[in-house]
DNA sequence: CTGAAAGCGCTTACAG
DNA sequence: CTGAAAGCGCTTACAG
């Protein structure tokens, strides 16, 4: 990928003015270096990317970096076990790596990630600032975002669901059972598939000529947690929707024991729709309607194309969509009279 | 660990009686190599268990493997949940495997492991052979068992939960509120956690001085559908339970899924109590009574006796259960009248 | 197809 | 605290 040669211990103690034991003293921890010959290589060591590298032609290392923001859904579930069949497939691994702030990861992340090398990088629903972005293709890092935000260049390889399709057709549906009044429960404003879940919601309503409420939208976290609160929120209004479309099926879950404490039965008194399909959501009570994503099948492509890129092969197509389908269940129905 | 040296292109080539260069040809799969040369040098190489080794010293890597039998239940979230934390606490990173065979791995798996090095090993719940065990012990490659299966040798490390005292205090807890005949679900009968919690079970029932039927007791996989299959099995039965302790919580789902199908309702027909504590089990409906044994903390223990191990310490205690408890929610109560 | 020779990137003693 | 020298494990030309 980059045209320039590799740059090695001698580079760096060539131009900080010592010895190359001198660099890999710094490199390797050791206590018998001056404090400000170790901040200068450190600084030049940093400024270079420096990797270590051997004499040995590399290769393939066999692993594929999956990085989640955070790790709480059986939703991250899913992607893993999609992307560890491609992995499988090509001989390779999947490492995990928890960023544990949806602010964006701190700066050593990406550095061990490169002295420890990798295949490939595939970013969940994260979101990297663009310095960071720039680091992976200094580094010639390949990476392929899933539920990409829009933030990253538009060469950048993505994988996604059509989300905005999803959300008009988890609308219609119950617009078309006799629904009115819907609330809907996206996720966090900044994600991009959620606000194109609750543009499909919208177009749904609108062209089928119902009123856009705006109190009835409300964003929450994609857990259950905000189900249960916004779910709570939604069925205290004095108008009352008669059915929910919570952004995702966890939050459904939530609206689930919302409206359990309030006494009232989904689907007679409420109708709830998710979004995702997870496996548990056909066993839950009542079976949920949803739309389903194929998060396996997403993270399963996203693998093979980072694993394309670092063999040199340029993806096509470099953003991929994958459909979205409705399947209904017992949790939506008529409204109540 | 092994007082031998490593070895290295050299010695494999003096043993091959050729040269180093054309053992390094092998290694990289040059076709420059006579095929009988290339067998010979093959056999050497895997005999000595031999690893790309640079000049360099060989410090820790940064990676511990969770090795899982399969990925398949919200369950194994939690343990890479735990295990990540312990990881990350120590600047490393976890490699997921996936068996995808509960017979047991092929070799290329651990041929794979050792050739790109690892700090440790976490073995859950999978039954390895003893060669395999004896190839990580080879290799020096640190291992952790979580939920032994007895197999390995007692010097092995291994975490573990209190699954006799849970499948006790599971079915003391149904006995207690009055139920005699309580079907029991355990998993497959290979594993040792789902035997003590079936002999914890008994235990209960014999201290009762209830009558043990065999009938009753069933063996399932631990996933959704056995709970599901063996819950109308129990339920079907001419004097049926008024009470199940299904063994996992995805197991009592199913459960829940087989009693709602004959329109029982839970808990006024049938009582429930699960194993596992997922935290999807209190947003299930009805919350589910189940004995919760802590996974994300077993993993993380795990992690950091094998981290531990890679630097050279002895875990104390080698082998280490942690406690279990019940707790209760609204799916187990008095049986009908 | 094979290997002596040179080379690479790094580290390890060790002398100052 | 520093670096010239030697050494390590490996690979890359290249001559046979």
């Amino acid at each position: 990928m980059s045209g320039k040669r590799r740059v090695t211990i001698a580079h760096i103690a060539e131009e900080a003015g010592v010895s190359s034991p001198t660099v890999s003293k710094v490199i390797n921890g050791r206590s018998e270096v001056s404090p400000q010959t170790r901040k200068r290589v450190e600084q030049l060591l940093h400024e270079h990317g420096y990797i270590r590298r051997t004499a040995s032609a590399d290769g393939p290392v066999g692993m594929i970096d999956l990085i989640f923001a955070e790790l709480e859904s059986p939703w991250a579930m899913e992607l893993i076990r999609g992307a560890e069949s491609a992995a499988r497939e090509a001989e390779a691994s999947i490492v995990i790596s928890v960023l544990h702030t949806h602010a964006g990861p701190g700066r050593d992340w990406l550095e061990r990630l490169a002295a420890r090398r990798t295949d490939g990088v595939i970013i969940v629903s994260s979101r990297l600032s663009s310095q960071q972005y720039g680091q992976l293709n200094a580094r010639s890092i390949p990476f392929v975002v899933i539920d990409p935000d829009g933030e990253p260049a538009p060469d950048v390889a993505s994988v996604g669901a059509t989300n905005w399709q999803g959300g008009l057709t988890a609308t219609r549906h119950l617009l078309e059972l006799g629904h009115r009044r819907i609330g809907m429960i996206g996720g966090p404003p900044d994600m991009l598939c959620s606000r194109a879940r609750i543009d499909g919601y919208r177009a749904a309503l609108e062209t089928a000529g119902v009123e856009v409420d705006p109190s009835l939208i409300l964003n929450g976290d994609f857990l259950v947690g905000s189900g249960h609160d916004h779910g709570h929120a939604l069925l205290s209004l004095p108008d009352r929707p008669t059915a929910i479309f919570a952004g995702c099926d966890m939050q459904a879950f939530g609206v689930f024991e919302a409206a359990r404490q309030r006494g009232l039965r989904v689907p007679d008194d409420l109708s709830v729709v998710g979004f995702d399909d997870l496996p548990l959501s056909k066993s839950a009570w009542p079976p949920l309607t949803t739309v389903r994503q194929p998060l396996e099948e997403m993270a399963f492509l996203a693998t093979r194309m980072a694993l394309g890129i670092s063999r040199g092969e340029t993806p096509e197509p470099r953003r991929v969509e994958l459909s979205t389908d409705l399947v209904v269940r017992e949790s939506s129905g008529p409204p109540p009279r």
